[in-house]
DNA sequence: ATGAAAGCGCTAACAC
DNA sequence: GTGTTAGCGCTTTCAT
């Protein structure tokens, strides 16, 4: 493999400058259709093609946008899909379950592809000066990140060169104020989800099983409180447990702890995500608590494992896809110009489904 | 929005040559600590970031692996999950069902992100010069294809340049025989699948419905007829009815023309993708034809819609996960030299997977 | 350990 | 229409 031909070669060989070689590539029309011809046959016989980084160095711009997504090496995340399979009863497969981050992705090409731009992904590594996220933030236009992927200040930097938008997890601090924000209502959906398990199915001793520090978990929660509060129920400002990692480990462990609790057994469990719900179905299943018959469980998110195990869990749906195609259209608008300095500050409507595992009848 | 700092910037910030920037940024342990702490100060004081199109150009590679799928513009893609939730008797969720591209978009992601590398992603918008294709191919170190995305000739010229590697899809013609290439196991897929069908369940009046001009479908289709000749069953050259495109809509029609046949209903219908099985099995429940007690159906792909569809549906497992794995692992391999000249084709492993709509018993 | 200088391959003015 | 000429921001020898 010789270096690869220049537009040098190509205006050599086809007897042109190289103007007229980039012009052929960049406005066809601006070129006789003679010259053009000539220049895209020795092109053709030549190999070129056009050095994406040259043009976006002279250029200064890509065509490009990126995502960054937290690095998931929570241990179960390999093989939840896999246990989704085994509920449901099926032999394992890895395919069945759909992330988060597949679904944002989803969500950010579809758009992309529509205004013409390419999609770079990247899971972030953490690490050095040479993060990853440095390395996408070089390579593009305009990017989304999942919250709390990258460090607070690494963003603000970056956001002071390009726009960037934060998804899922409202704004963390004043610091990233000035940074464009889409999250969807998980304040609203955690309180209509207990409102519903606490007028539809009148129960009233709910136990509520956060995680540190996280924002979505905290306006999670916060829903719970409210509605518990509007039916009188009386609520602790503390989750009745916290976990450190929100994994289907951490769940089936926090439903021992909390049945082992002595005094009277909670008649719902409410989880902060599906994934500590699931956890929670496997322990329940093994001690022999019936769900929903003896206990109410309800999860948050709406990973497609949700609706595979057994009983189908209920849950609020966030629109994750959608939030990767409102975060492109909003990239967009920023590169474009036609979006005012003001940061945005999207709340995209979540939903809840009602499914078995709350005491809902099966829908078949 | 001043314009983005450089390397001179930040050198002139902190009292040094552009060179030691850089090295800070590539290199840190070549630089004295004192100094590289000086220089990331400065950085940071000023927001800036490396130019992945600067260091593309100067060092000749991005550090960015790509994808081109085709833009499935399908009318019934995108309505498929739907009707698979609605299979299922839950409320419509678009995100249920995950794509083929999505496997392998997130197999190429995992092994990449092992790599270093990040990924490109583009849907290929046919046309002119400027195609979404060349597009990436400029940005990346190299990239993988789904079949037929790509004129054969577009390909065969980037090709030259830089590794790319076919999935998906037998070798079309000879002159992409210097490209390398994953596919699955259609033949033997099949093949197996139609032998379970005749010696397990003792079917015989087996009818094939396959697609115009797919290399996929011909080596599945060659797998059918092996099995049914190694079992003294008279198999045509030709599928009993073939399709333009394998939508559920064309699924359904094709169930119809085939139930309309004068002469004995076959015992069972094997699709040559599940899609259309999907198709087959809402047209035979309107027509009151039970499955699989009457009519057993069959499919190949083994997508997330088909264990959700009811009956669950009997069909062969492609890795499309792992083709995306094994794809990047390929092309790292060659971008690192070591691989041979000679280009590589594999054959990954498939399984069937027996569920309902064969007869085999439902699992639960 | 650090600096100087020469590209990398293209686009964008500006001339013709 | 087409050619000329500067850069774009970085990496990379080669010196020092």
């Amino acid at each position: 493999m010789s270096s690869a031909p220049t537009v040098y070669d190509v205006a050599e060989r086809s007897g042109v400058s190289i103007a007229t070689v980039s012009r052929v590539y960049r406005n066809p029309d601006s070129v006789r259709a003679q010259t053009r011809e000539r220049v895209l046959a020795s092109a053709r016989e030549l190999g070129y093609v056009p050095s994406g980084n040259a043009r976006g160095l002279a250029s200064r711009s890509t065509g490009v946008l990126g995502l960054c997504f937290p690095d998931y090496s929570d241990p179960d995340a390999e093989s939840e899909a896999e246990a989704g399979a085994a509920a449901f009863g099926d032999e394992p497969d890895e395919d069945v379950a759909m992330l988060y981050s597949d679904q944002i992705i989803r969500g950010m090409e579809r758009a992309a592809r529509r205004h013409g731009y390419a999609l770079l992904i990247a899971a972030s590594l953490k690490g050095g000066p040479e993060s990853q996220v440095a390395k996408v933030a070089g390579r593009v236009d305009g990017f989304a990140v999942l919250a709390r992927t990258i460090p607070t200040e690494d963003l603000d930097v970056i956001s002071r060169r390009q726009p960037v938008v934060m998804l899922a997890g409202p704004r963390e601090s004043d610091d990233l104020d000035h940074l464009d924000h889409i999250e969807a209502a998980n304040t609203d959906g955690q309180r209509e989800l207990t409102r519903h398990l606490i007028e539809d199915h009148g129960l009233r001793r709910l136990a509520y099983i956060g995680a540190e520090e996280s924002p979505d978990v905290q306006a999670r929660f916060r829903g719970y409180v409210e509605a518990c509060r509007a039916a009188g129920i009386p609520a602790a400002d503390e989750p009745d447990l916290r976990v450190s990692m929100m994994t289907q480990a951490e769940g089936a462990r926090a439903t021992d702890a909390l049945l082992d609790r002595p005094g009277e057994r909670p008649e719902a469990l409410l989880f902060a995500n599906d994934q500590m719900a699931v956890g929670a179905l496997h322990t329940l299943e093994r001690r022999g608590v019936r769900v929903p018959r003896d206990i109410a469980v309800t999860g948050f998110d709406g990973i497609a494992l949700s609706r595979l195990v057994r009983p189908a869990l209920t849950t609020v749906r966030q629109p994750m896809r959608q939030m990767g195609e409102e975060a492109v259209e909003l990239l967009v608008r920023r590169l474009t110009g036609r979006q005012d300095k003001e940061p945005v500050s999207m709340m995209l409507p979540v939903s809840v489904a009602r499914r078995e595992s709350c005491g809902c009848p099966s829908p078949s």
